[in-house]
DNA sequence: TCCCACATGTTGACAATGACAACATTCTCG
DNA sequence: CGAGAATGTTGTCATTGTCAACATGTGGGA
């Protein structure tokens, strides 16, 4: 019964009853996803560390996945946050620029691995129904566009669309970060490389493999793949 | 109350009190996923389906972990089965092979998304506790082990370790298919690329990104990107 | 062949959860 | 200042995971 825990972040002022509950929400559901996981993430668990009763979160959001998906939003928001601050130190070495923001990518995903359960994972069904959220997800990966553009500019990696090649950087790293939090899963443990090594190993592919446009048959493809 | 559907799958002769209860418990699991996704994979809806009271799994099940580790197990066999009909029809071209394989590991997840998303995103907690789990996936990585090794063999990547090539060719995959099971998630629909054209453009990029070995700094990196 | 131990399945219970309705309080604005 | 909206509370309900106590059918040893 002790209401000692809703200090942080929003240094908002309490203007009437209990203060502005909505982020005193996000922060407790924030806080019980670092402690206790996912599955301790309970609407009435967050209720109860925002020392409100177990109904009070009904008037700031209409269901459960709509708590899920504001705490989704503030996962997107942190996750560019870091990826932007590796971006502002460019110092002109576009090599480690890539290596730096996919670190930042890997080491949000390895700290904050129950929030980015919340994130993907479909715990909130669908991403079309919080337009905050899908504009949040949006943001984060037009950081990574940006990025692409500016290797094309460099000379780094090949003329091309850079949303594709957007979308294959964050495929490649999000790929790699998801097998990374899976506990045992019998991949990472035997290729006798760690987190850091294996990123890095993923970011010289990816480039060495933008390094030539993908117009359709680049590689020599008599492609008979059947699909669907 | 109609305990009509149990047939399908194993056709166990029923030996003595239910049947190979196990097994309908599995299947019934499967059919729940497909008609009603995760959120409806409850143990009493899948003791229900099966036509036993909601207490039974619990002569086969330590806890819903563990039905939940045995339908990803049957997931990361269905994977294996997918991929390996492409491997076994292996004509020679190998870029067609890689395609195929990586077709073949999109459509599964395409096709099974909660499937999936049982198999990965962290709903069975751990891989470690069960062993036949872990056994099936490593089973699944395998395969695409032996194909790097194939590619090495055939000269289309270079030479290293095929583990640590296969980790980088399942993350890369991987990761396009989690992303393109987020439902309205802002990347897939800007990139105005179809899942068939996005697939072979990221196995195109793999390709080229292995053909040369990456021994550390291979691209040129003055690496200065700090973590941890 | 008979009987008992054991595997399997059932009933009943409990606390926790998401969700809703009815009610109480506090703020806002006309 | 006073009504209505915004916010918070209490009470309730069905559902769920889990456990204990009980029932039932199976198979092995006398």
């Amino acid at each position: 019964m002790d209401n000692a825990q809703k200090s942080l972040a929003t240094d908002a002022p309490r203007p009437y009853h209990h203060g502005d509950l909505w982020h005193a929400l996000v922060q407790a559901g924030l806080a019980i996803l670092r402690e206790e996981g996912v599955h301790g993430l309970t609407l009435r668990a967050v209720a109860r560390r925002a020392g409100v009763s177990h109904s009070a979160p009904y008037r700031h959001f209409a269901d459960k996945d709509a708590l899920l998906a504001a705490i989704g939003e503030d996962g997107f928001n942190r996750l560019s946050q870091g990826m932007r601050a590796v971006i502002e130190s460019y110092d002109g070495d576009l090599v480690a620029l890539l290596h730096g923001v996919a670190h930042a990518y890997i080491r949000f995903v390895a700290e904050n691995t129950d929030h980015v359960r919340v994130m993907f994972s479909g715990l909130l069904s669908c991403f079309d129904e919080y337009p905050n959220l899908a504009e949040a997800a949006g943001r984060s990966f037009q950081d990574v566009v940006e990025i692409m553009q500016l290797c094309q500019r460099e000379g780094l990696i090949a003329a091309g669309d850079p949303r594709q090649q957007g979308f294959m950087a964050w495929s490649m790293v999000h790929g790699l970060a998801n097998i990374l939090i899976e506990e045992g899963f019998p991949v990472a443990e035997k290729t006798g490389l760690d987190i850091q090594q294996m990123t890095d190993a993923c970011v010289d592919t990816l480039i060495r493999g933008l390094q030539s446009p993908h117009n359709g048959t680049q590689v020599a493809a008599n492609s008979q793949h059947v699909i669907s």
